[in-house]
DNA sequence: CATGAATGAGCGTTCATTCAT
DNA sequence: GATGAATGAACGCTCATTCAT
């Protein structure tokens, strides 16, 4: 039944893009990015009908891995507080251990490459993330504020906190710890 | 080559510039940005010694077009409370009257086009701003922390706002207001 | 590679050909192709060696058809005008039934895809027709002008016709008659 | 006023695009008729916006070249027998010198790169020669055919001589005569 | 200096053919 | 033998930059 198509080549296609698109910007060429994989040029388009499919479900794969990392061993059941944290310092962990995937994730989020209907995805599988942090401002001073930008400062002040943790690696600790505080102060 | 005579041409080419990255993103042609300042392909290059150029540039003009409008009418002996609100207003109000210069600053920020050196500075062009914003901080909760990372934060919320009022323009005063106050509250 | 064993999908393969060739031209792809008969991409190849000798078959087996069709139960018996009849009738209502077959034989013959050799097969296979109806020139005013003429003008008759017959369907018959009338004022 | 387009270098081209056409089929590459012209690969692309274009202007290019020379010195005011002896042999000397052009003009035709609108032009413009030798018919024997059959007719024996012409060309002339005088008979 | 045609390396994508399953 | 993924050369077209006018 001849060689079926490998989830493995899929994903070294993705893991390659990945890291082509960290070194060159989106214009890394297809071509590099297949061989980078270990993959002949045509390959990448058998697995992806264009290159801009494959920015789509990489920006779609990469917010997912984000929550997946996020979310990890965060109990439903748990106390919210503990809750909270976990899942932040697991997010903070990410953008630590993955830089190239965040950097990848923001040069497809402001690029014209994404559709909108992806980005509203994209937006959607963040909500696992947010709908946590921002629950706190349900009793809090924020509480007339719109769901939509608490979120959207949640994710700010969370990006502005990972910039600078990689930025300053030694204390990275203090300033994730820096990062919540500031948020807490702001919600509750 | 030498120095090119007409300001004029220099700024329009500028303009056109934002015109076409903001519709094309960082792709679009320089024949396409020539041709919409009204100046021939190669006259472009007489401005801008090549294509990175011209975005380095740009990048800094627009950092500066920014800058000077969140400060126009700060006066220095006015009351920090004063100083604060109405900078915090001119800067939302740019965003909302030049969507275009913020989408086109956000592009160059990710891309690697822009050298390091010009990244730099454009921060340091920022700092009028956000000097002043975070001044708050040093009497604050956020005493101890370093204040590049205070002003990291100020920006990402000033970013979220700007994002908030975009897309809901009918209740742009009150989610600037919103902004500001999320700010305070983290701050003092 | 050895004889393929089923005749069918030989033919599949062929009469896919045609309607992919019809609708795309000879740049139909040889995986369009194999997908339309039903068959594998890697099949085709098993059944003709290369694209090449796909339509070199194709372009003999054409001629074949047609000239099938044109003699059907012309028998070598009948008196020559009638046999002339039929034969002209039924290769025009050949025509008219297979447009797409007579598409795909005029975009062969033109390609450089065909061979030498095969074009002078397909001349050879013609023989049957133009035979019949050339032979009346033999006491006619072109009966000083070689066969190979007389058979070329015969056949550029007949293809005029058929496409006026085709482009103006209502009154295919009177077209048919009209054509050979034509002919026959040429030769006798 | 930089290098203005030059008429010299789209002729190069289209001159090019013969050769190349008649040695490799339509799918001759751009660059190779490029290069053939004596210019760069991207020029070919400042004459014409594209392959297709390039086809579809050359096809109508060729048809012009073929009239223009069939026409040439046959007199509105000469007796009509002449004008068209005169035009015919015309006619069949230009095939002769040019069978290049003649086999690319007709890959073109039954290719699918030639847009309806451009086979239409095409038609139109052969009108010149086939009013001209076509008018015997309102007298004779097919007065009652549509015009645009008896056009299609004598095209089809116009080119079976040139095919005969050329494949026999030291009985060119003998041919020649024998291809009108077939005509002749048919319509009067 | 302004102009815009010329240049040619480079890119996304296709597709005939091969070959692992 | 059948299947269809794998391969990579090839092609049409773009575009930053140069340079003749």
């Amino acid at each position: 039944m001849a060689r079926p198509r490998s989830d493995d080549k899929r994903s070294a296609i993705m893991a390659a893009a990945v890291r082509a698109i960290d070194r060159q910007g989106l214009r890394a060429p297809t071509a590099l990015i297949a061989k980078e994989a270990g993959v002949a040029t045509g390959s990448l388009f058998t697995y992806f009908e264009a290159k801009s499919v494959l920015f789509n479900e990489l920006y779609v794969e990469l917010k997912r891995d984000m929550v997946a990392a996020a979310t990890e061993g965060v109990r439903t059941d748990a106390p919210l507080p503990e809750r909270w944290h976990l899942l932040w310092s697991n997010w903070m962990r990410w953008a630590l251990r993955f830089p190239q995937k965040r950097r990848v994730l923001a040069q497809l989020e402001v690029s014209d490459e994404i559709a909108p209907a992806t980005l509203a995805r994209g937006h959607q599988i963040m909500g696992d993330i947010l709908d946590l942090l921002g629950s706190a401002h349900v009793h809090g001073p924020m509480r007339e504020t719109p769901y939509a930008f608490v979120a959207a400062v949640v994710n700010a002040v969370a990006e502005a906190t990972m910039d600078f943790m990689l930025s300053d690696p030694a204390n990275a600790e203090r300033h994730c710890q820096a990062g919540v505080e500031a948020l807490s102060r702001m919600m509750k």
